[in-house]
DNA sequence: CTGTTAGCGCGTTCAT
DNA sequence: ATGAACGCGCTAACAG
């Protein structure tokens, strides 16, 4: 259904009777007699004219296109950060290339010499896994990249990031105030950045409260997925009793609220729940699910706005930010609020 | 920290002592003779050289790039296509490029002139609503265009929807079966392609069902968000009493669900409900929510592979394919079956 | 098998 | 104010 071939600049000039400088000078505003702006106006609409953005990008040595790599677009956190991200770039006149890499640290790292082929600007990427290779390829771009996300040590980028250990803390101190005290986890991958850092944060916030670390009261799932959720809840309830769970996101979190009622208890009632994230699954919910605020969007916003910086100035100082985490207070945690909830 | 400057064919090729066509047809894999592909590969290696993606695809003619743009990245629906078609095209070694285009159809014009700049090779399309101006864009495109959703008469584009109108029979008819006898529906904007064909299968289900059409037990949500779907919900309960309520979504679903929790009925005793999209949210909210499956993923992978097909093929003749639903049933409209659930 | 050359479509000096 | 000519980095056709 074309309705023309294609026209370029050559055309248009032809059509016009002018050089094809004058034509590219009208296009972009430049400075020209009345008369030759009409008739080259003229000219390049009859033509359905449009100047090329490849070889616009050759030229200018940019392509106004900003990569954006995260691990799982399935994942509500990560389309939420995708909107936000997509929002600010979009403002400032990017384009937006989406790729989900999975959980394989080698697609990162091919995306990373595309990435030195130069078919985008910058890179905004959020790593769940660190391998040597990986890092050595992020030292090496030419390219400004900013992380979402922990930084293993020894790497100089621009990153914002969560302090997810803390939110953990947040979670279980919650938990002890509502008088819990079998508070148990459940994590995802422990080899993941998040992952660790949650782990962490658990051990932590327990040791200070003078609790005792039981295995038992722990599992990790083997994604931060849903359907791993179900599989790993299923497993903790297999080996113990808790009256609290936390966990590492709302996905897990809806995912143990399931398993629980399947197994005909009451939540908050018997057990307490705790998600991560605070996406709108955890108020949708019913109980809606107590959540550690993260501020994706907010992550997301600035992570944005510190690529946008450092593509004005590549010379810019290293800026990490890292951001309080906040928790979220729902049904899901509270006895007796469950029901006026209702 | 970029560790040197940008190398091109040209260094590459100094520094090995032969000509840049002969370092071309090294990194192309074309033949040379062995004395010249160590010397090439060396000098690459040394300089940290790869090619450049820009100057590639305007010899080219061709980016290796799909533009895919959808209404909201935020829902869930759309989340789970981008994934697939991302999946799909990647395999087939294209970049995926992302607009979210929001609701206004002014936004999807500009982006059909940006296609025509040639920043993508083809793109995949899934409009709310189809303005004049728009429909007049897309058959001036020249690049192919996929269309996900019903297409207005006189577009001749390959296209993949799904029966919503359909669809919603079926939840009407399953309610139906039910003993449901007044069966409420809350839909989206009707001035969307989506909303409209939907409204049209409620109310032809509810006459061949030989039902009564009251205008009090249709509400239409602001969008086909969470949040305009509780206003809508608590609208529609407050102008009448339903003992049933088909949802133009998942979204809509949940938070009718959410509603009706909050003014002390019960799902599905009091009142069952039916989602439309059949996604995780559906499966995950308590009790789970019975949905029409839009087989959102097969119609967004046979979108992309018509893509992929057209753009081998610009000359096959227009394809347009229809999606059956399916109805998948679950707790919140069969009674008796939520307490097995539990 | 290898080197030289001509564009791809555009922006941008230089002259005029 | 306008036109001619060059080059962005690469591939392909043509010589040799």
């Amino acid at each position: 259904m074309p309705p023309t071939k294609k026209s370029t600049l050559v055309l248009v000039a032809e059509r016009a009777g002018v050089s094809i400088a004058s034509v590219s000078r009208v296009m972009n505003g430049l400075p020209a007699s009345q008369q030759v702006i009409e008739r080259v106006r003229q000219a390049a609409d009859e033509l359905g004219y449009v100047p090329d953005a490849t070889a616009r990008s050759l030229k200018a040595g940019k392509t106004d296109q900003i990569a954006l790599a995260v691990a799982d677009v399935g994942n509500p956190v990560y389309a939420g950060m995708m909107h936000e991200i997509s929002r600010v770039v979009t403002k400032a006149g990017y384009r937006l290339v989406l790729s989900s890499t999975g959980i394989d640290p080698h697609v990162q790292i091919d995306l990373l010499s595309s990435l030195n082929r130069g078919f985008a600007d910058g890179l905004i990427l959020s790593p769940l896994r660190f391998t040597e290779e990986l890092c050595v390829q992020l030292r090496a771009s030419r390219l400004p990249i900013v992380i979402i996300g922990s930084l293993p040590a020894g790497i100089e980028l621009d990153n914002v990031r969560a302090d997810s250990g803390r939110g953990i803390a947040l979670a279980v101190d919650h938990l002890v105030e509502q008088g819990r005290q079998r508070i148990a986890f459940i994590n995802g991958p422990v080899d993941t950045a998040p992952g660790a850092a949650r782990l962490n944060g658990y051990l932590r916030a327990l040791t200070e409260q003078g609790r005792p670390l039981n295995a038992d009261a722990q599992v990790n799932a083997s994604d931060f997925t849903y359907r791993a959720g179900l599989k790993a809840a299923n497993a903790l309830l297999d080996q113990t009793t808790p009256d609290a769970i936390v966990c590492a996101n709302d996905l897990l979190a809806v995912a143990a609220m399931k398993v629980i009622f399947k197994r005909g208890l009451r939540v908050p009632d018997d057990i307490a729940i705790v998600g991560m994230d605070d996406t709108d699954i955890a108020d949708l919910a019913q109980p809606a699910i107590t959540s550690v605020d993260l501020r994706s969007t907010k992550r997301a916003r600035m992570a944005a706005k510190l690529l946008l910086r450092r593509l004005e100035n590549p010379q810019a100082p290293v800026e990490q930010v890292v951001i309080e985490p906040k928790l979220v207070v729902r049904a899901s945690s509270v006895s007796g609020c469950a029901e006026a909830e209702l």
